[in-house]
DNA sequence: CCCAGTAATGCG
DNA sequence: GCATTACTGGGT
């Protein structure tokens, strides 16, 4: 007579805890580490994932597994660890992380993919040669490959940043460095940060490695398509994944080498659980399956840049453009000395337009960039001076000209668009603030000859084909194109000419302490766009604060420059890199619990503090309402997220808040509040 | 002492 | 997260 069987079981529910189920004989053989189990919890039937099997159990009243869902694991050991440490890490369930792990073909998906007449809708992978294939690296790609291959053959765990300008050849690394993956037999993982938008980023991965041996991850997919990739993948048929932050889950075998392509970027970041970062979580997986990760960008992470320093990273540089191309020449302009009319606002300066039209006048595309969607960002009745806010969040609402409504940036709510003012019915509403919409109108009217497109998320959803925008920009029908920062990536198109940022100030302003690097990042990504052909490139920056070092390290482009002075800054603040930031983030829809509650919690958390965290707060959060909840936050600063994590977690045990608060903790933010 | 509405509890 | 249980207080 063999032993018991215990089996310990995680759900898809913010619960800490394990939970142990008896395994009745008959499914003895048939419990395995990663599989799922039909399980009694409550009164229902729930779906659970092995995470342990033991011979005994301490649990008195256990209850007994009801079926094993799959045949053999789906969740592989590898994936098992990695959800665990993001468990642990960004403070959720194990059963949350693994979720998020399978979401992708057991789980969301559309049920169906829109094709377009003529064409279809995302990037479709043609098998243009199916071998390798044109290269000849530059000195400096050379050095750049030499120095990974080496780690790549020791087969070591090994992490590289990769700094290099923009159009200086980064994709020509990647393939050397995949190349070499492929020939050890393993696997690679390419991630982008928005799949839809860099067409040609796959283009050029076709190309070179034909479309058989590569997998294709996005959004758009449907649950069956996305099936087929991750059986590609598994079966080792595809060896070259790409796709976007949850791509970190795909169950490749031999997993040898991961790029992460800008890494910069903000959508590697998780909003909701597990909110996890793509590449803290793609260092971690590296880690367990001895691969190397090349992290990419031309403006990298100010945390990403520290660790280089500190030797914790390779660094490996590509200071030179391709074919010895020109960075574009960036002139910026300071809109406190231009002449304006009393009549209409000032959005274009004479130099941009006069640009503008000369760019027209060659046949030379023109990029327009402001990072604020929508014709005004604010009304106002100019007799009482009432701003008309969402009712739910607390935030001015933007009037959007084509809707002819007032819209919510942070929720769903929409209003129609009055011409008097609601409070005093006095004054007539004047509409302020300049976004995308208001830039495409005053194209309108400056150049009416021209054809003016739009790019920004409304759209994308008013059009719903925002790859047709793409292709007519591509082709050539469309002279300007306006939009936001979806415009900043991967756009490589040799006739653009000229880059305008309608106003630099947008991102500056905001209250965040990322809104110098953002800015940076943004207008050094923006300006890349110009000159990526012959002719040489044109940026111009429109801004109020012409002094701020990170507008004029844009200007020349020096990127170490914007390190140095942006490192100091942060260091003397406590910031990252050089602490760890934990937003606790109390929401309810009674303010005064809310309130209590958090003040509740904030002393709790200092008692049990024994130097692990620097508490702040309890302050109403800088999103003060949000949905109709209202919202308020204790910020931790630790340079141990585990520990502090544990912390958290005794605190909460003992503040058995009302039931009606509501708590989320996002470990290393993008942004305060 | 009943019950409705709300807060607390704990899931194996 | 959410169904179940405990509690609170107002009403008869």
């Amino acid at each position: 007579m063999s032993a018991d069987k215990y089996v310990q079981v995680v759900v898809n529910l913010p619960l800490k805890s394990e939970f142990d189920y008896f395994v009745p004989r008959s499914l003895h053989s048939k419990v395995d580490l990663g599989k799922r189990v039909w399980v009694p919890f409550r009164n229902r039937t729930i779906v659970g994932y092995i995470v342990g099997i033991t011979e005994k159990s301490r649990i008195k009243k256990i209850k007994e597994i009801k079926s094993v869902i799959d045949d053999t694991p789906i969740i592989s050991p590898e994936i098992l660890e990695l959800t665990r440490w993001i468990s642990e890490y960004y403070f959720c369930s194990r059963g949350e992380a693994i979720e998020a792990a399978l979401a992708s073909p057991f789980k969301k998906g559309k049920t169906q993919v829109r094709v377009r007449a003529g064409g279809s809708p995302y990037p479709v992978l043609e098998n243009l040669s199916g071998k390798t294939k044109d290269n000849i690296l530059t000195a400096h790609q050379d050095k750049a490959l030499n120095e990974i291959s080496e780690h790549l053959n020791r087969e070591e765990f090994g992490v590289f940043l990769l700094h290099g300008i923009t159009a200086s050849g980064k994709t020509e690394v990647y393939f050397g460095a995949i190349e070499q993956t492929l020939a050890k037999n393993r696997q690679a993982i390419v991630f982008v940060p928005e799949i839809a938008l860099t067409p040609q980023t796959l283009e050029r991965f076709t190309e070179k490695f034909g479309k058989d041996l590569i997998a294709l991850i996005h959004s758009r997919l449907s649950k069956s398509e996305k099936f087929v990739e991750w059986q590609r993948i598994k079966s080792e048929q595809a060896k070259i994944v790409i796709g976007p932050r949850s791509a970190i889950f795909a169950p490749v075998k031999h997993l040898g080498l991961i790029v992460v392509d800008e890494e910069h970027e903000n959508t590697y970041k998780q909003e909701d659980a597990p909110r996890y970062h793509l590449v803290n979580t793609a260092i971690k997986r590296a880690e367990i399956s001895n691969a190397v990760v090349i992290l990419g960008s031309a403006t990298p992470s100010l945390e990403s840049m520290y660790s280089a320093k500190q030797k914790d990273f390779v660094f490996i540089e590509l200071p030179e453009r391709i074919e010895g191309r020109d960075l574009p020449q960036v002139q910026v302009v300071d809109m406190r000395y231009q002449r304006r009319s009393a009549k209409r606002p000032l959005i274009l300066s004479k130099v941009l337009e006069d640009n503008i039209a000369q760019c027209l006048k060659n046949k030379e595309q023109v990029i327009l960039f402001l990072n604020r969607r929508g014709f005004s960002t604010f009304v106002q009745c100019p007799k009482c001076g009432y701003v008309e806010k969402c009712p739910k969040c607390n935030v001015a609402v933007v009037y959007h000209f084509d809707r002819q409504q007032l819209v919510c940036h942070h929720c769903s709510y929409h209003t129609q668009a009055g011409q008097v003012c609601p409070e005093c019915s006095a004054g007539y509403i004047r509409y302020l603030g300049t976004g995308t919409q208001k830039v495409e109108s005053e194209l309108y009217r400056l150049f009416p000859q021209a054809c003016i497109g739009r790019m920004d998320s409304d759209a994308l959803k008013e059009k719903n084909a925002h790859f047709e925008i793409f292709d007519d920009f591509k082709s050539g029908k469309i002279d300007i194109l306006v939009g936001t920062q979806m415009l900043a990536k991967g756009l490589d198109i040799p006739n653009v000419t000229l880059v305008g940022v309608i106003s630099a100030d947008v991102t500056l302003n905001l209250p965040d302490f990322r809104a110098s690097e953002r800015t940076f990042s943004l207008l050094t990504q923006v300006a890349g766009r110009a000159g990526r052909g012959k002719t040489p490139g044109r940026v111009i920056i429109q801004t109020y604060t012409p002094e701020h070092y990170a507008i004029k390290c844009a200007l020349n482009h020096d990127y170490n420059d914007f390190y140095k002075q942006e490192i100091v800054f942060r260091k003397q603040l406590k910031l990252p890199p050089y602490t760890h930031l934990i937003n606790i983030i109390l929401r309810s829809k009674n303010k005064e619990m809310l309130i209590n509650n958090s003040h509740k919690l904030f002393d709790i958390l200092s008692r049990h503090n024994k130097k692990q965290v620097i508490l702040m707060g309890p302050v109403p959060a800088p999103v003060s309402k949000l949905r109709g909840n209202f919202r308020w936050l204790i910020i931790a600063k630790c340079s141990d997220i585990l520990q502090a994590n544990k912390l958290l977690g005794r605190c909460f045990e003992q503040w058995k808040a009302h039931s009606n608060v509501k708590v989320t903790v996002d470990v290393d933010p993008r942004a305060i509040g």
